[in-house]
DNA sequence: AACCTGACGAAGA
DNA sequence: TTCTTCGCCAGGT
């Protein structure tokens, strides 16, 4: 298994009850920021060996864009987000903003991430970094 | 080795 | 504003 993808399972397990991470923002956390789609399908590959809450990993556009699988589709997605106190619409639509995980700085700094990340993540997502 | 394909995303038309 | 295009990276063929 490479770095990255277990990073990504490391991550996907921190995001919490109630909050949702895009596909690029856990990328950026795992140091490829342009590397969406691999998170994907990392998610994808993962299914049904890992355990993880895979359903708090949505589009950046407040979708749920994942494609139907056997074991996983649009539905349950749904279905487990609702369940968690997120509000999506029947067209699988969502506030993201509104739900979107904020990684604590202590978490951020744990990721040993070159400065110019730290600051893009600061600038794009704007992690609770004010204090630095 | 070359080429294709994603559970993406940002920029341009 | 909605739709396209193109860059991204790992793994499969």
């Amino acid at each position: 298994m490479s770095i990255f993808k277990q990073k990504v399972i490391d991550l996907v397990l921190q995001i919490p009850h109630g909050k949702v991470a895009s596909y690029g923002q856990i990328a950026l956390y795992a140091g490829l920021p342009r590397a969406a789609r691999e998170v994907g399908w990392i998610l994808n590959s993962t299914e049904g060996k890992v355990d993880l809450p895979w359903w708090r990993v949505t589009n950046n556009t407040g979708y749920l864009s994942i494609r139907g699988t056997v074991i996983s589709d649009k539905e349950l997605q749904r279905k487990l987000l609702v369940a968690e106190g997120i509000k999506v619409m029947e067209d699988f639509t969502f506030d993201i903003e509104k739900y979107r995980w904020r990684m604590p700085e202590e978490e951020v700094r744990k990721l040993q991430l070159p400065h110019e990340y730290i600051e893009k993540i600061v600038e794009k997502y704007k992690t609770q970094m004010s204090l630095i």
